[in-house]
DNA sequence: ACCTAGACTTGATCTGGGTCAAGGGTTCGC
DNA sequence: GCGAACCCTTGACCCAGATCAAGTCTAGGT
């Protein structure tokens, strides 16, 4: 599934090149891309890129988290996209941005200056082929988060957000999504609250609700223990299988 | 932003042929295709494909609606696509479905065995690039929709899904969005109440309270004239512009 | 013509989550 | 060490939309 990943040709911090690049491609392409990459930091809260503004890069998340939300012009806000390492950013033959880009933590993206990068995309077709899987995937999640947005209860959608962080993040560990799983929430509750289409209070009430019934424990604000990964999926209401199916 | 809808090389009830595959390409390619090319009709309710069979196929709509449906365990249904005529269905590279597809009007599609299409679409680049291109628009609608689910009221909702239907119809028919605009809703009310994550006593309460303040008018249950396209677009919440900008 | 079934409407009531408000805990800079 | 700015929690109340319950309307079928 993740055939890609363990392919460590070039600058093992740069995800695009394992994922989108990399994969089965040859020394020729790395050398073609080292001029055409640079890397940005941005701070918490800084945003990458305005909705509407000219996209001059596509790109991918090196560390930290960014998010893409839609904003209504009296203020109602939705994210509709989370980005974790190893993401992809950006819309090859797009020239405008469609949503407002935010670095949710401290971040550091890889990127492309997007006019070499869609030459080269055109000249290599296994690298568009690849992009659009990674299409397709996001595609898959959105509308799963369709359902979650539609559907669910407070309570599941909360469960439902840990699951896919803590999945995300025990997958980055290596470990199994069985059973005790431990991480760190990159969200404060309000971005919890705009992702689930919620308010923050009720973020607050449904994650106090949660660790009083057991299904997670919390140290401090942030630091989550979930006992049972099993526990959390029955929660979210998902089917058991953990989405192995794409 | 159509440019490929113009094109006429082909059989002119396979919207297929002209987005995905026609766009740009030679005659010799039109042949390669019609040797893996068959249609299918369905009735109004059939289901086309279940989540998690097998794609024989790829394809797409050439009349009638289909729509992209999640269902959870205890019954709770939340619809993620709507397929309109020349719309694409299916995943190149993907084994099984992920959603059910479901014939919400009398429908016919235009289907390509998937592995040949694959084949093709490994040999002629601009294929891939312009499926990469749909699947793009499709992952910008999901992410629309996701706002319309998490932060709209109702009566929001409601106008939204008829902008959306109107504006689509509209198009078709080669009229402007702008002023008046009539079509047939093709859906039921419980199939809008999927569609926008609400129960069908509240689709049919806010299409009323719609007509009640003049913001469209109904013949019957089913046909819709908006005498403001504006109007309706600002009880949407939308932005002015339509949508213009990808 | 009548009967039935499915699609739709409307009313009455209930409730999950929003809103408003008042705190508490940490981490800064001074 | 103290205030200020965040981030988070909790309580009290309210309301949009869900739920439950009758109906109406229309198209077919006999």
């Amino acid at each position: 599934m993740n055939e890609t990943l363990d392919l460590t040709i070039g600058c093992e911090s740069c995800p695009i090149k394992h994922r989108a690049v990399c994969a089965r491609c040859d020394a020729d392409e790395l050398e073609t891309l080292d001029g055409i990459k640079y890397y940005r930091s941005f701070e918490a809260g800084q945003t990458v890129i305005w909705s509407g503004d000219r996209m001059e890069f596509v790109g991918s998340v090196v560390s930290g988290i960014a998010s893409l939300t839609q904003t209504m012009e009296d203020g109602r806000t939705q994210m509709v996209g989370l980005l974790l390492p190893s993401d992809f950013v950006g819309r090859p033959g797009r020239e405008f941005a469609s949503y407002d880009v935010v670095a949710t933590t401290d971040l550091v993206m890889c990127c492309f200056r997007r006019k070499p990068f869609e030459n080269m995309m055109v000249e290599t077709p296994h690298v568009a082929q690849r992009l659009l899987e990674m299409t397709l995937d996001e595609l898959d999640a959105a509308r799963e988060w369709m359902l979650v947005l539609g559907r669910k209860t407070a309570r599941e959608k909360i469960a439902s957000l840990l699951s896919i962080i803590g999945r995300r993040d025990a997958s980055l560990k290596l470990e199994g999504t069985i059973g005790k799983i431990v991480f760190d929430l990159p969200l404060t509750r309000e971005a919890m609250a705009d992702y689930l289409g919620l308010t923050l209070e009720t973020v607050s009430r449904q994650m106090s609700a949660l660790k009083r019934d057991g299904v997670i424990e919390l140290q401090g604000k942030r630091h989550v223990t979930v006992p049972s990964f099993e526990r959390l999926m029955d929660e979210a209401g998902d089917d058991a299988d953990g989405g192995m199916m794409a």
